[in-house]
DNA sequence: TAATACTTTCAATAATTATTGAAAGATTTA
DNA sequence: TAAATCTTTCAATAATTATTGAAAGTATTA
């Protein structure tokens, strides 16, 4: 089965979205054409319809069952695995942004908390610019936090209250 | 003037920060030695500090004013530029936001919507995928329009009363 | 105008990151 | 247990991205 040209151009733009937030364009593009796909596919489907290697489909849908965007499917009768991306791109969203918290926003969080500790106050200017980056990474952290412990309705009404 | 230890670590944090959200390492190297710089520094003492040829630094420092990162400062008497960044985190974090978005979210904000409009829906789910997702994109845009348009108190004491 | 001080450009090179494909490792079936 | 089917690993290679440094370009001073 092939995919349609909107399909087609759907992988293109997320793939190229993907790469320029630092993700790999070919697990971005793998994640877009399981989420248009309407069931589950296997390994050689995905090499197929990309036409990457075996090796870089099987690392790259590693990659996006570690971010969680990604699950196994075993089918009936089938002996190969087959794998489907949830498609709720709240849900999408909030996994991305919990990952991305753990990822890169917390390793800065700590490093500035200790670089404020031992920091000999000799440059005020200094200090003061890492005090205020540990409390916006600090703000940043728990506006994250809330988001992956929200459920959709509530945050979404609250960010409309917000704007109104 | 050699940098303290305390700030070569913040140096390194925010590098690797960018390079892991796509951004060039030395731009946010550089952008770091700026925030962290007491005073305005010339291309020279960007090299000699960061250990990066003239063509890297001429060209990352561009990049940062591009970004509205980084401003020219004329310094009387001398007759180089000196560089100097934005201290105040809200405002760069802002500035990147409204950057990032212009680059990133609304180029595929765009695709989404044409994709939207010429899919020919004979895959409903497919249909409703990029619905979902336009609204998305379109949702995270105007957040960040607001975010970018307000002053900091206004959004911190929302912020704050979201979280209570 | 010529010399000087500085900035920008860009082709060559280096470093990094992604991709391949074949071999090794698992797991299932006969 | 052996063959078949599928998955994972990984060294080699390719592609991309970053960096250099010297040459060209610009502006300032004498």
């Amino acid at each position: 089965m092939k995919s349609s040209e909107a399909k087609k151009e759907f992988i293109q733009a997320w793939g190229s979205l993907g790469s320029s937030w630092g993700i790999n364009r070919t697990m971005s593009s793998i994640h877009a054409l399981l989420m248009s796909s309407a069931k589950p596919l296997s390994t050689e489907d995905i090499m197929a319809e990309l036409q990457i290697s075996r090796g870089n489909a099987n690392m790259n849908i590693r990659s996006l069952i570690d971010w969680g965007l990604v699950k196994k499917r075993f089918i009936p009768g089938e002996r190969k695995e087959f794998f489907e991306a949830g498609k709720d791109i709240w849900e999408i969203a909030r996994q991305i942004a919990s990952e991305r918290k753990k990822r890169e926003l917390s390793p800065v969080v700590q490093v500035i908390g200790e670089l404020k500790d031992k920091e000999d106050k000799s440059d005020p200017a200094f200090s003061q610019l890492l005090e205020d980056m540990h409390d916006f990474t600090t703000t940043l952290t728990s506006v994250m936090d809330k988001f992956e412990n929200s459920d959709r309705n509530w945050f979404f009404k609250k960010l409309v209250k917000l704007f109104t």
